[in-house]
DNA sequence: ACTCGTAATTTGGTATGACCAATTTTCTAA
DNA sequence: TTAGAAAATTGGTCATACCAAATTACGAGT
């Protein structure tokens, strides 16, 4: 029998006054727009040293909740200003290109797996569900359009058809950070000429060999599908560093 | 036409330090699991005050991007750990088999990922990585021995050598989950007779296979791989049930 | 009495140095 | 070779001082 035992953390002062603060402003002691006494002021309240105190604050600035202005003071941030994102998100949001590169890749190596996965235990439901998201998305390239929505569904679609909700978890997380980073630059590439046609014979072949249960094909054509993805990707951030 | 300039914020320095010290994680300079250099070295690199450097690690710590033990060093974080993975890691602490199978399945799905990615991408500098480890497992083996730390070690080295930053950080959450519940369980069928030398011949193949840059190849090989290590859980949840 | 500019005060930002506590490493003795 | 102790390393806390920006108070000029 393994035992877990969680490891213990010496609780740090300045964690103890982030604590309290974020209490405050919680039960709303602290209303967004007060100012929060100073921090010599609340050294000496809590009986710490004015580094402990600050450190507090760095991290409650970090986290969105104050804001603290050089010679102002320090105040209370409306929760609403600031999106709190993810650790991931926020790592990628200033938009290098590597990491984008990675991104994608990874979103690769997962979808493909998906589909793979997908191939081997898709049931009618899935297989329906399937079916029905493609024909709309027939339907809107006949008149010319591309709806990322109906896309990303699609997608969803598949990793749902996987049956194993790890898989689906750790996938939709990668595809949050996706549409918020690339997703809309895609866009322009994806209304191109002839590049609809293109994008609907892929879905409708990775479908297909979902939907025949053949795991390998459906792997390869997913990875076919994004690996035009990627170069469209590629494309753009190549126009962007002239 | 509404005007919206954004307000000019002096920048701090431990801002501008925790930018830089983001960027070199995001690039993949620093590692999870790596050891940041210590606060007092950090300062005296870029030429601030120890507290500067501190109050970064505070924001950083926050985050979720590194983790600060006393006595011991600060460290980096797997980025999925927080975002993704607790919630995810709290299921499975519950050994459902249903989530367990879902586990080494989603880690299939990136290992082999990785070894396709490692295939096209290794350098001399990875082989030779590569190459250490499997001889310290071979020696190992040769006694009749099978170290789950080297094993660790070495799918971690794959998985450096496919260079890609986000897909070490994704499969490193993953791994860290994977030890924590399923790996001491294995242990006792991974000391079989017989099965050392499939181990240690399973993983010879994979890093042949990616030393001749041929994915494909790489990454069925690893498939087969966990394939058996998948095979073998099975087994141990069968008898579990009964 | 009001306005405006300036000086004093307040407040956050940075730096230095010191000491403590936990950890890791190194060394030593059995 | 190994187990335990000593030393070095590293994060955690504190005290103090000074700087820079913002606020406030004050006083001269209208």
């Amino acid at each position: 029998m393994t035992i877990v035992l969680k490891p213990i953390r010496p609780k740090k002062i300045s964690e103890e006054i982030v604590e309290q603060i974020k209490g405050l402003i919680s039960n709303g002691d602290l209303k967004p727009g007060d100012r929060v006494p100073s921090e010599r002021e609340l050294a000496s309240m809590l009986g710490v040293s004015r580094p402990s105190v600050r450190e507090a604050i760095m991290v409650l600035s970090a986290m969105g909740f104050l804001e603290a202005r050089q010679g102002g003071g320090t105040f209370v941030r409306a929760l609403t200003e600031t999106s709190i994102m993810d650790p991931l998100a926020k790592l990628v949001e200033k938009k290098d290109p590597e990491l984008l590169r990675s991104l994608v890749e990874v979103r690769m190596g997962l979808e493909s797996w998906s589909a793979f996965l997908a191939a081997q235990r898709a049931d009618d439901d899935d297989l329906a569900e399937l079916r029905r998201i493609y024909a709309v998305m027939e339907k809107q390239a006949a008149r010319g359009g591309w709806d990322s929505t109906v896309d990303a569904e699609f997608h969803y679609a598949i990793t749902a058809a996987s049956h194993n909700s790890l898989q689906m978890h750790v996938l939709d997380s990668i595809h949050s950070i996706f549409h918020a980073t690339i997703q809309v630059a895609l866009m322009e590439f994806y209304q191109e000429e002839g590049h609809i046609q293109k994008l609907l014979t892929h879905h409708r072949e990775i479908m297909e060999a979902i939907a025949a249960h053949e795991p390998e094909l459906a792997r390869q054509k997913m990875m076919e599908h994004l690996a035009l993805v990627e170069d469209k990707m590629a494309q753009l951030l190549n126009d962007k560093d002239k």
